[in-house]
DNA sequence: CGTCGACTTGACTCGGCTCAATGCGAGTGG
DNA sequence: CCACTCGCATTGAGCCGAGTCAAGTCGACG
């Protein structure tokens, strides 16, 4: 089956119109520590990533790094702004060799124009992620630090955990400094949170991944209304 | 000339095709207090402002409530789920008496079918909107109060601001309460860092108006890097 | 074996939140 | 016209969550 299929972006295509989709594109490939693109740089394609991932991070000016989020496999990144004519608003790194297909923007134009789906759903993909966002920002309006963790670790174990009985395993590397960018706090705090999570059971580290022993109990941090 | 000629979603088409998008909407009037559709809600037609103004907040499940942006005249709203069948993140509150154009599903998918500039301008209107919400949330995360009211306010005084000399004039209503709401922070700690500024000579609030003295003064504390 | 990156932990500090008291102007009704 | 209320703003006192900084551990890797 074409590996097309599984994309969100592609939906309502048929088989032979994904076929056509796919050589509009061009294989991109990177290792580890490698970078898809730079902010601030022309946004001149958007890609899909195919396996590896990827984080995508925003430097400000006084050098401090926000991590905006995660990009798995079948996920778009770069499109927002190669949809729209402007420069990438982050930088994206690779944290586990990536395989991406891309298109630039010519293919982008032919897409929009010859498969009337595409725009829908480009448009659908995108209300999704400013409702994100949005979420994200009342979080960081009103939550404490420790729900906001508690909301990061859930949300990464829906998009990219891997059950393993009662358990839900992350493996692939973030670190502490990672979640604190995530969430607007310091790599000090999370590593105390955590500890204390790691002796209520609730929560293992292990070289390059994370067990998370106590989902619910994670979820019940993350919703706790105790942040008057 | 035809009123939708200034809307961004409109861009790119002629006079004759303006009128028959207008003809695909129906007009709604709200008076200050009014509601133009709730959180929570079946998202079933996007609006465009053309004159009055509303806030656009988000209640979190404990009664907080947030402020996710003014909508002035020539904005678009609701827009975002509108187009994806989704449901509207947030309540639209009118703030000043307010007249709408109205767009249901059906004339959405008309739209987009009819006008195809209209797809693309959607996805370039998204896109900024994106962009914006990525720089509250670094702001958010890694800025002090002093400087996130500060950019509010700049960013206020740009979308809205009326210029009267060297003084730039917000004649809406803006409680403090509403800043501490965009930015995350108490009506308390708002009043604090206003009175500041008002003995400065940066800033002069009187009812229902503010006027902001200095500009660039406000800018240069948004921007400034003592935030460690 | 030494270095280096990631993590932990403690002590200290402080920005900003909480709560309470008070001020103040605009409506409203007797 | 005055008294009362109501919404909004101000200000002070106290406290605490989380940031800062320093010191040290642990494991990986050359």
């Amino acid at each position: 089956m074409e590996p097309l299929a599984k994309i969100e972006l592609f939906k309502g295509l048929n088989e032979r119109e994904l076929v056509k989709v796919r050589e509009l594109s061009r294989t991109v490939r990177k290792p580890k520590g490698g970078i898809f693109f730079r902010q601030e740089q022309d946004a001149d394609a958007f890609y899909v990533l195919l396996s590896g991932r990827i984080k995508a991070v925003q430097t400000t000016a006084e050098g401090k790094e926000v991590v905006i989020r995660y990009v798995h496999p079948h996920d778009l990144f770069g499109c927002v702004t190669a949809f729209g004519n402007d420069r990438y608003p982050g930088t994206s790194e690779v944290i586990e060799d990536a395989i991406a297909l891309c298109w630039d923007r010519k293919a982008v134009e032919k897409l929009m124009r010859d498969f009337p789906p595409v725009a829908l759903n480009a448009m659908r993909t995108f209300g999704g992620r400013i409702t994100e966002l949005q979420d994200r920002n009342r979080e960081l309006a009103t939550e404490r630090v420790e729900q906001r963790i508690a909301r990061a670790l859930t949300r990464i174990c829906e998009q990219a955990g891997r059950k393993d009985g009662s358990d839900v395993v992350i493996d692939f590397p973030i670190r502490r400094q990672d979640l604190a960018e995530m969430t607007g706090t310091t790599l000090f705090t999370v590593s105390r949170i955590l500890s204390d999570w790691e002796n209520r059971g609730i929560f293992k580290s292990g070289r390059q991944k994370i067990t998370v022993r106590k989902p619910d109990e994670l979820a019940e941090i993350a919703e706790s209304s105790a942040a008057q």
